[in-house]
DNA sequence: TGAAAGCATCGTACGTTGTACGTACGATTC
DNA sequence: GAATCGTACGTACAACGTACGATGCTTTCA
């Protein structure tokens, strides 16, 4: 019942348990069975340790889950200053945020509800504003923009791993979404099934690249402030 | 320590206990005191009913989760057919969204998380599908700009709710961030304090209709299949 | 080489959660 | 008036997070 990702053996040495073991064991363990599957005990199991070990390591539960969103920041790529041209880095970040968002779908929740308060997980929005910064992006334009994507590559990837409309999947029989009054979505459901996730992914982040070279060309703020 | 949203009081009728009631008064409890505090005990406090009472009109937890995604959709403002153009229309429920999102910020992860299942739940959906067949978009297209539009609009709400980079707020010594490596952050941290952050959304907004209004005048499906 | 100290490990226990179960009570029907 | 039924309720149990104390193993100094 184990994921896999055992910690060595005890064999005879000390059992190493230590904090990034913890966490990378955790992200395992939410990547096969969900959040919801995440415990103290179950955690510990798996590391083949009692529960109370892992608080010597971690202070509560919520800084485990913190640790958790500290380990995929990490995951994510960060392309070398000297590689390509800023929008080429831009879509590259984009790509491998949803890259680590894909491997770790069960985990995404957090990355959106629980604020970045480690230096390490604050590392990609540095890189992040570097790249906006090159683009020709004041600190005000900048935070929208990458706001924006964030919030559209976590949002998609969320909505992917829930199933977008799968309340209306193939399961669902056409004629019964006509019965309810939801004609067009009758219409749609055949469009559901089948779809290339990873097209539909660059279709909707190139729409929002597309947004922003259209606003970079325009110059102005569109609303606000 | 109710939370105001109570049933009317027992007077020799019998106490009339039913779904709605139970569901509205669960979403009044989380906004109030965030998904965490929502159990059945606590819930069925505030109803002044009995734990057990709940499972005659709600199977499980689960169904009182997904009877609050219900709600939610429920709340979402569906323009008349007659009313403006279809981009208007499309901005207004956008903004609907995001409004009913705000409204209930804590109920948030839910609309994320769980499938819409109900018709009550897919009705917006509906109404946003006619919205884009109007401006000309056909199934595909039309999937990808809605769930881009949603990703977008959820995943903004639940980063402004859960603060936005808050780890890198006015709190943090901007001298901390520049011993830590985060030069960028630095100059950002200034920038976050203070932030009109409906101009905000409205400007993400604006960056993805930009996006979508260069992709109708493409014509052409962006990116793969 | 021995003893002392310090930390990581573990077993136990308490409060809180979701909910299965059995029971009591009011309304409805014959 | 009696049988039926649906709803409300009290109790009970397993699983959760974690506070507490005792038990080792490792290292360090004499």
């Amino acid at each position: 019942m184990t994921t896999g990702v055992a910690r060595p053996e005890r064999a005879g040495a000390p059992t190493p348990l230590d904090r990034a073991t913890i966490l990378s064991t955790a992200v395992a363990l939410v990547d096969a069975h969900g959040l919801a599957a995440l415990n103290m005990r179950a955690l510990a199991r798996e590391l083949g340790v009692g529960t109370m070990s892992l608080y010597h390591h971690v202070p509560n539960k919520d800084a485990l889950l913190d640790g958790i969103v500290e380990v995929l920041n990490e995951e994510i790529e960060i392309p070398d200053l000297e590689s390509g041209s800023w929008d080429e880095r831009a879509r590259r970040m984009a790509r491998s945020l949803r890259a680590v968002a894909l491997a770790h779908p069960n985990c995404v929740p957090l990355l959106v509800t629980r604020p970045f308060s480690t230096a390490a997980a604050l590392r990609p929005c540095e890189a992040a504003f570097q790249v906006l910064e090159e683009a020709g992006l004041g600190p005000d334009r900048a935070i929208v923009t990458l706001r924006t994507f964030v919030a559209y590559v976590l949002g998609f990837v969320m909505m992917e791993s829930a199933g977008f409309l799968s309340g209306v999947g193939p399961d669902r029989d056409p004629e019964e979404l006509l019965e309810l009054g939801l004609p067009h979505l009758a219409v749609i459901a055949s469009h559901l099934a089948d779809r290339d996730i990873n097209a539909d992914f660059d279709a909707g982040l190139h729409l929002v690249e597309l947004g922003l070279l259209s606003w970079l060309a325009s110059g102005a703020r569109p609303a606000g402030g």
